[in-house]
DNA sequence: GACAATCCTGAACACGTGTGCATTCTCATG
DNA sequence: CATGAGAATGCACACGTGTTCAGGATTGTC
């Protein structure tokens, strides 16, 4: 026999297995005395619990389905640890899946948790292509998306967590105009995700309020990682007149943009000013020490996972939560050289 | 109707559920034209096996759990995500759970994972409590782990797939003694790690083979972590004869050294070299480059849940494998100046 | 002491799938 | 045509828990 069951425990304690069941679940149906008794066999038995029986007889696994695109972002890894911690809280469990952006793991991913009946599904959109949120939904399961890339989500399944860009973005605008910068340049993300368009639109918002003009060539494209920071900067020293300093839409970019400034013997923050975005572990171990952007990761893993199991619980629950970026000015920013 | 069961698909088909049950398993009991009609009705009626009942009835969930000390660091991810795709592409879940070298949570991911009937467990043990192996292994249930810390894991349920770290180690050392230095040093973790001691073992066995002194003055403790690794090279900057060259356990340690020099206007490599090890993303992004001994994170990952599985087939494997590290030379190490 | 009300308990069934065994069907063979 | 063998299918039960309902035990009241 490997595991004891509620009828094993019933055998001990001369009752029926119901009554067991309930004795475990602290029912008043059942009298003090009895419930007692029963639980201590149950404790000197080891007893635990069948998740499995149980899922199939409520209907309910307590059990959440988590894709990222790749847990060895470490960004995500950092939202995941938030998520983890606060099912694990409540008595959920996770299913983790890496879709790694492939179609064809995304739809075994979405049979896996289909299958497996999670109780609801939770999103890392940040690379998450736009037709696999409606495939998720089929499941009739409730979804919360972490900074969703896909702005037009309107499915009555849906809830999300996002970062409020915009304004994090002007007033990393706000910090490197008031150290005096007027050509200031941003590094981009390739393909249009929602968080790039939303920090663009905060770069242009802050040059409009500083009455600065909009330079089309001081808008440039990487791909959110180093090796697009690091060419996106190298077209940037290429111009004519090149920007005294740079916004970079995340760390990865600044990373790849601050190789490419070493490798040219500028000298950061004396004469070109660097920020980042995300606030990654990396950011406070580079050289010089990296200003950026902090997104309280974690706690919007949390905060995901808490808006889920509300939801589970038949409670009303905000839908859409808009965190604030926290600037955190470090060593890479400074006034211009003149 | 919220999912549909066996019992609606053989309804619909005019025949009884086991039969279903046989068709769908690709049973041979089961005639050809038959089964292919059942088929043929489930995927219309979208039908998706129950993975919650059929673990019931079979006793297996084809679920594994995972415990981590925290997957937001960056080594556990990398080292996750091959366990997962591996999981992935075998019909395994996966069950994350994140320790956080907490007791407490430890315990409760021990229930956890016994009340869902995984069917194993895998441990990325770098920072997990030597108690709590033990404790994993009442459950009865195969048990591998990665990079344990602890050489005494003598049940019969433990596996484990590590780092060969005596032979990088020399290795390590060989390419800094072929670079000519003579006084190096090593900076390790704290708290007697496997790891860490082998790779000090290899360390002395190097200078031993080189017929180089062991000089206990260049051998200092971090904690794994940048601010370790920072205090570790200023007590040996502070050194009336400090070394020409540093090996650190590991490359958050190089990160925290790196910014001691740095600090110190210390010119790596051309003053000083330093060597990391793991090969972390960011390894690839420091000024200058870091040469670092690379771990197959990812493959560690991959192999560790391949012997799993194919214990849970009761296929014979390896009970323990050990793989070998890399040494990448990037910028950090030079000749010595003198 | 009789009766009702309350409190506990157990029997029966449900959840969805898999499997051993009995049964029916099919077809070839004598 | 009867018989037997083998193929195909259905019946019944198991997995471990929760829940509804009926009935038994206990208590209180007149």
């Amino acid at each position: 026999m490997q595991h004891v069951s509620i009828k094993d425990i019933a055998r001990a304690a001369k009752v029926s297995h119901p009554t067991v069941s309930r004795a475990l679940s602290n029912s008043p149906l059942v009298k003090g005395e009895t419930a007692k008794r029963i639980r201590q066999i149950a404790a000197s038995l080891g007893y635990r619990p069948s998740a499995i029986a149980r899922s199939l007889a409520t209907k309910r696994t307590k059990t959440i389905g988590v894709v990222v695109t790749s847990i060895a972002d470490p960004f995500i890894a950092d939202v995941i640890s938030g998520v983890e911690e606060a099912a694990n809280d409540h008595g959920y469990s996770v299913f983790l899946a890496n879709s790694n952006a492939n179609p064809d793991r995304e739809v075994r991913v979405v049979h896996s948790f289909h299958e497996r009946r999670v109780d609801g599904i939770l999103v890392t959109a940040s690379r998450v292509g736009a037709l696999y949120v409606p495939l998720l939904s089929q499941l009739k399961v409730p979804i919360v998306l972490i900074n969703n890339q896909h702005p037009d989500e309107t499915d009555e399944f849906i809830y999300s967590v996002t970062i409020d860009n915009i304004k994090a973005s002007t007033e990393v605008m706000g910090h490197l105009i008031g150290l005096g910068h007027k050509r200031i340049a941003y590094i981009g993300d390739r393909g249009g995700f929602q968080s790039d368009t939303e920090r663009l639109a905060g770069y242009r918002q802050a040059l409009a309020v500083a009455e600065y003009p909009f330079l089309p060539e001081l808008v440039v494209h990487g791909d959110g990682k180093p090796g697009g920071g690091e060419q996106a900067m190298e077209s940037l020293l290429a111009l004519a007149n090149p920007p005294t300093a740079v916004f970079c839409y995340n760390d990865m970019s600044a990373l790849g943009a601050l190789r490419a400034l070493h490798s040219h013997g500028i000298k950061i923050p004396e004469e070109l000013s660097l920020v980042g975005f995300d606030d990654l572990a990396i950011a406070s171990y580079t050289f010089p020490l990296l200003t950026t952007v902090s997104q309280p990761k974690q706690q919007m893993g949390r905060m995901a996972m808490e808006i889920m199991i509300k939801l589970l619980s038949r409670i009303d629950s905000k839908t859409n939560i808009k965190v604030e970026g926290e600037l955190i000015v470090r060593e890479s920013t400074a006034p211009p050289k003149f």
